[in-house]
DNA sequence: CGTACTTGCCCAATCGCTTGCTCGGTTCCG
DNA sequence: CGGAACCGAGCAAGCGATTGGGCAAGTACG
């Protein structure tokens, strides 16, 4: 009576669930991830699964929803205190980055399996939510060039589009083999690449 | 007699399937392209593909190779003509920007697949040649900290890694909807990005 | 000329397997 | 008892791969 049979009972063992699903979604992506994998980390038989999901595009579907209210979230937060579009832009790359290094298997799936998610209207909220994530840079990249801090022939679109690829690769580095640099350095390493480049001086 | 079962005749039929099997990969990755979409964009049947190739790697295979031949032909040469590092870098961002437009599918088939393919002893050219090219940055990043033109706290292992996805970004913005840059402006963007940052002087 | 053979290309059919998913039945626990 | 969790078996669809054969154009040879 209380679950039908398309609703999502919320419990505690299907969160637990989700995330050895996503485990497995940061590491392949979704399509190349299999329910019986899934079941196999999980313990249980592939059918079981549907007990606590309508589909496998459920799990996904809660795995991007999760990542986005998150990245949407901080980019408010961000701009929320501050006039500086600098210490806005910072405040979002840190921002940005201890997300990704949260949802790393949301970065997984929208890099690799962009194409077959945007294709579903299920999904539409993908678009909606990253033309948002693109306004909230191009507020504060137009407005730092209005005030002088950044150089006034800078293509905000432009600049944007690669801002947002360029944070999302450290993600990927994570579960690489050997040793690694913190995400610290790594944030260092990007802001001072982003604010004066690679020159001495 | 001539050709026996797992030759390759390298015709140009055989090389307008590699082409129109590029096309595919370069949207969806390789796993995720079955051979009948192949053979349905190429308008014969599936099991057709297997009178030019003996398997569906044996095409991966060979869109790996060549791109990897074109990006490391090109490094040679970019740092063949010079000593400043600062020259010589610039020449591989723009000998890369270029390869990467000549081969979105082997961008594609690496990012989403290298588990796939790297796991696998035919493919293991593809560790190798990576090496060496990390190698050619490394060894253009360490000249310019020992000659001055870049800041000696540069961690050009960092540095590197940072490089190498980032330049490979705008090459999966091709396909995209409406209006884009020219490969020259976003070139001159990222040139600008890497050696004076975003901020005004 | 005509016949015989080769070559390049493709179809039709099928194999063994994996995919996401279904469903009736069973176990466990409050 | 009742519900949540899971099992066990299986389905239809699709997968990569392979085989055997057919068709047309070319080549060789008498």
């Amino acid at each position: 009576m209380t679950t039908t049979k398309k609703a999502a009972p919320a419990s505690e063992r299907r969160a637990h669930l989700v995330r050895l699903a996503a485990d497995l979604f940061a590491e392949k992506g979704f399509r190349a991830t299999t329910v019986r994998e899934i079941a196999d980390a999980a313990g249980i038989l592939s059918g079981s699964l549907y007990h606590h999901f309508d589909s496998k595009e459920s799990i996904g579907d809660e795995i991007l929803r999760e990542f986005l209210d998150d990245v949407l979230g901080g980019y408010r937060a961000a701009v929320a205190g501050t006039d500086d579009p600098r210490i806005a832009i910072e405040r979002m790359v840190r921002s940005s980055t201890a997300a990704l290094s949260r949802h790393r298997a949301a970065l997984t799936m929208l890099q690799n399996d962009w194409a077959y998610f945007s294709a579903q209207k299920r999904f539409a909220y993908l678009r909606t939510a990253m033309k948002e994530i693109e306004q909230t840079w191009i507020d504060q990249l137009e407005r730092g060039k209005r005030s002088g801090q950044f150089r006034a022939d800078l293509d905000a679109r432009l600049i944007y589009r690669l801002l947002r690829d360029i944070l999302w690769i450290p993600t990927s580095w994570k579960q690489s083999r050997g040793q690694s640099w913190s995400t610290d350095e790594i944030v260092t390493g990007l802001l001072h690449l982003l604010f004066v480049g690679i020159s001495a001086h």
